[in-house]
RNA sequence: GGCCCCAUCGUCUAGCCUGGUCUAGGACGUCUGCUUCUCAGGCAGAAAACACCGGUUCAAAUCCGGUUGGGGCUACCA
């Protein structure tokens, strides 16, 4: 039976890198319907923090990645310090002052890593290790080496940053007698110029994409890319897709530096390939939010959204998109009023929204129709109507089609907006 | 510094184990063209890599050694 699990300490937030160790745990234990189980190392009574504790649990869920069994280490203490007693019986560890140490003797210890191959490491290298913390606690390693044990761990996946921790503990499952598990050590994930990952250069946080408005199926599928390749040229993968590829020997041995680019990428493959209604229910909320006052149809809103679908990297860009419906006054974004309203254009604005009061519906159709009646009446290229009216209908220089804008905007606002495009101008 | 791990386009990777099918494939990004009221999107193209040196071999991205570069660890943190 195959077994893992994933031990994230609550002293911090669930970090992408921890996201993906779990991932790739998951996904093992899911490919040969094996258990997951998660476990809390919080044996560090001082910076471990209940609102870390929820975070992570909170952020696993979010990303789907579900547990089969759950512990925590400070439920455990006792057993902790059976195991302490009984080494210190046996000679195997003594005490320095109300630490416990284990001796380490002297020899060759081989690691088979499924990922990397046999590794040696002499244990000259290594000094005696400390498994008991004169405050009763136990140290990192004691703790995770009895838990791992007992719960008859079969494979330990892990960062690369534990391999110099693996003959440390290997020494620890001998000194008990405990069975050694299999060792899968993971690249860790660089940031995006190929350093430490760190704050500086990004998000590291999983709340932190999920606030920014990535969806987890995105940031699943560009996590399990990392590192790894269902080999067949696939880059948007379904988790269904990656579990009948998944082997953990086809995992690279290189660290991966973190492209926001390509999750960008991904996300909004994702975002376009989903049903409007259910992009819009997890857009209703953000509008919500950010705009209190706004109160849209359902229909016209599943509009919108199925308007801005394609042009979505996150879900927040549909906020910035949209604004000019839900607010208010129009903002302009820089310079774009510069740009496509300095000249006076108040006469042709003015037709226009005349033309457009009197349409009796407000349409695509109707609206194009108005427009290039207009156009034609007075002589110009659409190009130099269209550009100006929707800076002045939406603040933005881009965006969907003209008509398809107007007829979300609706007839009031569209009108009036066209007449007060040019007030400002008049004082000046 | 010591110990350990690693090294294919700018980035993620396929290929490496079982040398020839690799004038090295895909994707992101970049650039170009088409579509169009704009941008995005979509579609079609382009540029872009086996770190270096040596060895083994008829033949090396693939095997071996070294160099260089990067990363990790070096806590009574996890």
């Amino acid at each position: 039976m195959v077994r893992v699990r994933f031990a994230p300490s609550p002293t911090g937030f669930l970090h992408i890198g921890g996201a993906r160790t779990a991932l790739f745990n998951w996904m093992y234990a899911k490919a040969q319907g094996g258990v997951f189980v998660l476990r809390i190392e919080d044996t560090d009574k001082v910076r471990s923090k209940q609102e870390y504790f929820d975070e992570i649990l909170d952020s696993m869920k979010w990303l789907g990645l579900t547990w089969d069994e759950f512990y925590k280490q400070s439920d455990r203490f006792d057993l902790y310090r059976q195991y302490a007693h009984k080494l210190l019986s046996e000679g195997k560890a003594y005490k320095d002052g109300e630490a416990v140490v284990l001796h380490v003797i002297q020899k060759p210890i081989k690691i088979y890593d499924l990922i990397r191959g046999e590794i040696v490491v002499d244990t000259k290298e290594i000094k005696d290790q400390v498994l008991m913390k004169s405050d009763g606690s136990p140290t990192y390693s004691f703790a995770c080496v009895i838990d791992d044990a007992l719960m008859e761990i079969s494979c330990v996946i892990r960062g690369e940053d534990h391999i110099s921790n693996t003959p440390k503990q290997i020494l620890m499952y001998e000194a008990m007698g405990f069975k050694v598990p299999k060792f899968a050590h993971l690249p860790l994930i660089m940031d995006p110029e190929g350093g430490r990952m760190s704050k500086r250069a990004g998000a590291t946080a999983v709340t932190e994409y999920r606030t920014q408005g990535y969806l987890p199926i995105a940031i699943v599928n560009y996590l399990m890319l990392l590192g790894w390749s269902p080999g067949n040229n696939q880059e948007k993968v379904s988790m269904a897709q990656a579990l009948k590829n998944f082997s953990i020997k086809k995992i690279n041995k290189a660290g991966a530096a973190f492209s926001l680019e390509k999750l960008q990428w991904l996300n909004s493959q994702y975002i376009k390939e989903m049903p409007s209604d259910e992009l819009a229910r997890l857009l209703k909320p953000m509008v919500a939010e950010k705009y209190p006052q706004s109160n849209m149809e359902e229909q016209d809103f599943e509009h919108v959204v199925h308007l801005y679908k394609g042009r979505m990297n996150t879900l927040l860009d549909f906020l910035e998109w949209t604004s000019f419906l839900f607010e208010q006054n129009v903002r302009f974004d820089e310079g774009v009023k510069e740009k496509h309203l300095s000249q006076n254009m108040k006469t042709e604005f003015n037709l226009l929204a005349d033309k457009l009061a009197e349409a009796r519906e407000f349409t695509v159709k109707s609206t194009e129709e108005v427009f290039r009646a207009t156009v034609a009446e007075l002589k110009v290229d659409t190009g130099t109507l269209v550009h100006p009216v929707r800076v002045a209908l939406t603040g933005k220089a881009v965006g969907p089609g003209l008509f398809d804008t107007m007829a979300v905007l609706g007839q009031k606002r569209t009108v009036s907006r066209l007449r007060e495009a040019f007030i400002d101008n008049y004082n000046d």
